[in-house]
RNA sequence: GCCGCGUUCGUCUAGUCGGCCUAGGACGUAAGAUUUUCAUUCUUAAAAUCGCGGGUUCGAAUCCCGCACGCGGUACCA
């Protein structure tokens, strides 16, 4: 039997990265088994459908590298693979269950029906509203209560009818046997049972004519040979009634396996990581920056931040799952060979920003010059400032490892491209002592009596006039630092000088002795 | 309230049949080394009495029970 597995998204808003990582985790157990991907969209709710969500979803998973091998964008043997193309399909199903009395008819109005849970709400203060075997309970529809309801049960199925042909509203409830125990086989948790007395007769099929996501999901999963469903742990509570349906539509034999992933935390405090908490705190919590339609307002995302997609992946990887060894650098490739159900974990996992950037600088140290030179001159370019690829190639080289993000790229390397137009007055407050128009003065001097070469500068300023003349090594080569960059930073200070040239450099020297010009101290 | 899941360094976690755990690794933090500066890199250190309390056992982070806390669910949302 193959393995075939689904990334069952609602197309709600943006991909949320815990979502992304489900849908990781199921790629990488495809891959690794040798089966198949499927990108099915859930739009059951039409409510609550956001334009652009699904293309949103699909460019996600392609920029992280997640790809399917059946779904909405590329189709398959299975298809449709939009539940709202699927439509015409559920009633059926329903109507199996209802002939079988594994479900029935109600009529309750959602305002009806709404009164009760506040009024129960409300009740609960006092502790309870119902008690069943010693059990207190807000109003659920279930078991107990569905007798008191308007349905085909208290009704009867013959009025039942007579409402439905007069065009009275109704949905379908699933009916749950009154006193057994389910269990569902979780691959990370073992087997976690539930009684049926507490479970609530879920609606399978709406008023509008669509399924909830407890049929479609299940008639789905079955038509399309699912074999295991790896999804988020919010799903727990209603996989008892997922087993359910299986059994009552005859399925149990090729019932999935289940899955439940722990839960994605925010960084501080307790709680499911959301929206809000990533622009506030300072990562993104979205792939791919996300416009919203309706409000205006943007989410960052990790592409636009610069995060290159392998970190994000490795991140994602590691954050509730584990190898079994000490690697923590892996590819796509290497977590497919690796990846184990058995080894994720159970606890929720909290987003951490420092991991996040750690990831980020180890992949980027991956990229080759080429890359990274590329990244550069698009930013120099930005600036007004023609670069020559082989000297953007030599910066890239010797500057790349202080680089985590591109977007820092400008900052830490633009004093290759332009002289400084102002010192940092910190810096010339330390470094630049009195005596150093002389020093640079001579810097100038040397630059143009010696062959400008490495070795050469290297002997005749560092060895002869700076040892030479017993003056502070710091001192003067910060200085020269600080006349050529225009603060104290920066890569050695006589390679900088052999990349700049000899003309430019004198330039800048000559412009900063003009510019700080002789100061009084010591 | 009820049902379910969870609980090992600040964070992610290793620990899968109880002894090799005086609890390991990584991120972060601190100190040191290297360097003409910054960053990188390297070394070292601090950091969890394994949520708490009982039990079982020669022996428990690992098994059992209770409690506490956290999270999830409790919709004609997924």
């Amino acid at each position: 039997m193959t393995v075939r597995v689904r990334f069952a998204p609602s197309p709600t808003g943006p991909l949320h990265i815990g979502g992304v990582r489900t849908a990781l985790y199921n790629y990488l157990f495809a891959r690794q088994q040798g089966g198949k991907m499927i990108l099915r969209i859930e739009d059951t709710d039409q409510t609550r459908f956001v334009p652009g969500a699904e293309q949103y979803i699909i460019e996600a998973l392609d920029w992280l590298g997640i790809q399917f091998d059946e779904g909405v964008h590329i189709g398959g043997p299975f298809g449709p693979y939009r539940q709202s193309d699927r439509k015409p399909l559920y009633r059926q199903y329903a109507e199996q269950l209802l002939a079988d009395g594994w479900a029935y008819y109600a009529f309750d109005k959602p305002e009806a029906l709404e009164a009760k849970r506040k009024e129960a709400e409300t009740n609960m203060h006092l502790g309870y509203t119902l008690v069943i075997d010693g059990h207190k309970t807000p109003f659920q529809y279930d078991c107990n209560t569905r007798m008191q309801m308007e349905n085909s049960l208290s009704l009867g199925m013959e009025e039942a009818q007579r409402r439905i042909a007069a065009g009275d509203p109704y949905v379908i409830r699933f009916k749950f046997p009154e006193d057994i125990d389910i269990t569902v086989h979780d691959l990370i948790r073992g087997d976690v049972t539930m009684n049926s007395r507490l479970l609530d007769d879920k609606v399978l099929f709406k008023s509008d004519g669509m399924p909830t996501y407890h049929l479609a999901n299940i008639v789905d999963d079955h038509l399309m040979e699912i074999t295991h469903v790896i999804r988020g742990e919010e799903w727990l509570p209603s996989a008892p009634l997922h087993v359910m349906l299986y059994r009552a539509f005859g399925w149990e034999e090729t019932m999935p396996q289940f899955a439940h992933l722990p839960l994605l935390l925010k960084p501080e405090g307790n709680g499911k990581l959301s929206k809000r908490d990533g622009d506030r705190l300072g990562f993104p919590v979205f792939p791919l920056e996300w416009h919203d339609p309706k409000s205006g307002e943007v989410s960052s995302g990790y592409r636009e931040q610069g995060y290159l997609p392998q970190a994000v992946v490795n991140m994602l990887a590691l954050l509730g799952w584990h190898p079994g060894t000490d690697q923590e650098l892996m590819t796509m490739d290497e977590l497919t060979k690796l990846f184990d159900i058995s080894h994720i974990s159970k606890n929720g996992a909290k987003f951490s920003l420092d991991k996040a950037k750690w990831f980020q600088h180890e992949y980027f140290q991956q990229l080759s010059d080429e890359e990274v030179a590329s990244m550069l001159e698009q930013q120099v370019a930005a600036h007004g400032i023609q670069a020559d690829h082989g000297y953007a190639m030599q910066v890239a080289a010797l500057m790349k490892e202080r680089i985590t993000f591109p977007s820092e790229l400008w900052d830490t390397c633009c004093y290759f491209f332009q002289a400084p137009t102002e010192y940092d007055p910190a810096a010339i407050k330390k470094r630049w002592k009195a005596g150093m128009t002389t020093h640079m003065a001579k810097v100038i001097e040397i630059l143009n009596t010696v062959p400008f070469e490495y070795d050469a500068i290297h002997k005749a300023l560092l060895e002869d006039y700076i040892k030479g003349h017993e003056l502070n090594m710091g001192s003067v080569m910060n200085s020269l630092r600080l006349a050529v960059v225009g603060k104290t930073v920066g890569p050695d200070m006589l390679t900088l000088v052999m990349m700049l040239g000899k003309d430019e450099t004198i330039r800048r020297v000559q412009r900063a002795i003009d510019t700080i010009g002789e100061v009084e101290n010591q």
